[in-house]
DNA sequence: GTTCCTGCAAAATTTTTGCATCAGT
DNA sequence: ACTGATGCAAAAATTTTGCAGGAAC
């Protein structure tokens, strides 16, 4: 099975994993939660409540904004979705892959651009802390700031 | 030297650093400015906008909300303080010494209380990371989530 | 038939901006 | 004197909440 196979796998799952998850927890069904499910199933990185909202919008099934995020609190109550602070402003919404898969951030300070990146040793590093702090810990984020390669060009 | 005197030096040394940076850049001097400044240098964490505003009030030397963020957003512009989105809401701010040295955070999920920490083996491997990415990297954030002992416990 | 979900509108919060005035150089 | 700094008030932007009607179970 190609790299690419077994993502578009952990995509679809996502979206029923996560339909799951919200059943067993005693959530019913409704299309707006339903819609922000099917579009973040489809998202790799972070997206905003309102790009979610406009995007739910521009693709005729346009939900409340509030029901957007209502959907996004209970993902995220749930472990399903990661919701990140990193621009300025508004927050970013990721969807959490059961599958542990995990990346992190580089933010352009300039244009506010945002890429993904992985790192093994970075996670070991953390994990290892998982045992020196107090806290019972669920999660982690690492977030670099700097000029992406257009914003630093002279 | 004892290690707390290390550190209320470099406190000391932060506020005098800031002004100085401040007066090359081409600032003038002004009262809620310094103010803001004096207040951080005897933070050792992360203080939102609002604290900052509250503390001073409370000191007697009351600052318009505005200036406090003006000023705050200056001191970001120059790296002398680091802006963290790490609660839901308001924005923390924190000095950065000229020391380098250098803490993350831990965040209780459900009380939001913040402790820091630090860990050099996570610097290293952020270290590596710099290479590995396009940015231009001028600064890196990690917070972990979890639970504090307090809310932990049954 | 309940109870939850949804959407709208209103509210609450946080941060930014306009403007007149004051202070620093 | 000129120009930046400040404080107030108003505005903007994001997120939350109240409520009435509709949908799920």
């Amino acid at each position: 099975m190609s790299a690419a196979r077994v993502q578009s796998t952990n995509r679809l799952e996502w979206g029923a994993h996560a339909l799951a998850v919200l059943n067993e927890a005693g959530y019913r069904r409704g299309g707006a939660r339903e819609a922000v499910i099917a579009f973040l199933s489809g998202e790799d990185c972070a997206t905003s409540a309102q790009g979610i909202h406009a995007a739910l919008r521009a693709g005729g099934r346009a939900v409340g904004m509030a029901s957007v995020y209502r959907a996004l609190e209970a993902l995220q109550n749930l472990r399903l979705v990661q919701r990140l602070e990193i621009g300025q402003g508004e927050a970013l919404y990721e969807p959490l892959r059961p599958s542990g898969d995990h990346h992190h951030h580089v933010v352009c300070e300039n244009c506010d651009r945002v890429v993904a990146f992985e790192d093994p040793a970075l996670e070991a590093a953390i994990s290892h802390l998982y045992r020196r702090v107090d806290f019972e810990i669920a999660g982690h984020d690492v977030v670099l700031r700097g000029r992406c390669p257009q914003c630093a060009a002279p």
